[in-house]
DNA sequence: TTAAAATATGAACATATACTAATATATACA
DNA sequence: TGTATATATTAGTATATGTTCATATTTTAA
C-alpha cells in the first residue's frame, strides 16, 4: 500500500541538481579551516577586512578572496564606513550549524 | 569590568587546531554531491555498496572509496553478511544537519 | 586633482580532491 | 581446494581549491 505520497516530504532516492548544488556549496563554505575562522570571528561582532586579517594573522588578499566566497553564499553581508568594510554574519541557519559543530568538537 | 570569565563558554576570538581540524573535515564530508547522495539514501534504510551504486548510478570503486571517507569520520557504520556489507549513518548530529539544509534548499 | 588608505582582483603556483580502471582481498560454498 | 561474488585498494589523471604577489579599484580628504 506505498503508491502516492503527499508532495510535502521528500520521498525520492535522489537530489536533483540544483539543491545537491546548494547543500553542496553551503557546507563546502564551513568545510575550510580559514573560513570557519572568519565566521567564528563574526559571532562577536562586525570585522573590517583588516581588522579580520590582524586578529587571524592573515593577508588581506586571502581574506579578501574568502569574503567574496562566503558573500557570493549570502553567508556575510557588509556596510560601508568611508572607506572601510564592516563585515558581519548574514545566515542564522548556518552560524547555528556552525556553532553547534564546534561546541560539539570542543566538548570531545 | 571584563577579566577571567568562566570556562564553560568559548571566549577566545581564534579557534584551536584540533578544533578546527574536526570540524573544517566534518563539513568537508558533506560538501560533496556524491556524499550528500549517499547519506541522502541512507536516511531511509541500510544499503549494501552496490545497492548505493546502482541506485545512484555511481562505479562501485566511487562508492567504495566515498564510504571509506565517512566511515573514518565515524559518519557511516556497516555490518558484513555474507561477502555482502550494508551501510547504514552513524552520527545523529550530522544527519540532521543534513536533513535541515537539504529542505532549507528544496524549499526555496 | 593628487595622495593615502582600504579593499578587490587577476594570475600563478602548489596542493587537495574525486573519479576511474585495474587489481587485490575476503567470504561463502561446491 | 577452487570459483564466484562483493568489496577494498592502488595508481594515475584531471580538476578544484587556497594562498600569494602584484596590481587595480574605490573612497576620502587635502
Amino acid at each position: 500500500m506505498e503508491e502516492k505520497k503527499a508532495n510535502n516530504e521528500i520521498d525520492t532516492k535522489d537530489l536533483d541538481q540544483e539543491t545537491l548544488f546548494v547543500v553542496s556549496q553551503t557546507f563546502k563554505a564551513l568545510g575550510d579551516p580559514t573560513r570557519i575562522r572568519i565566521l567564528n570571528l563574526l559571532f562577536q561582532k562586525e570585522y573590517s577586512v583588516n581588522g579580520i586579517a590582524e586578529s587571524l594573522n592573515l593577508r588581506q588578499s586571502t581574506v579578501s578572496h574568502q569574503l567574496r566566497f562566503l558573500k557570493n553564499l549570502r553567508l556575510v553581508k557588509y556596510r560601508r564606513e568611508g572607506t572601510t568594510l564592516y563585515y558581519s554574519h548574514d545566515d542564522e541557519h548556518v552560524m547555528n550549524m556552525l556553532k553547534e559543530t564546534i561546541n560539539h568538537a570542543c566538548h570531545h
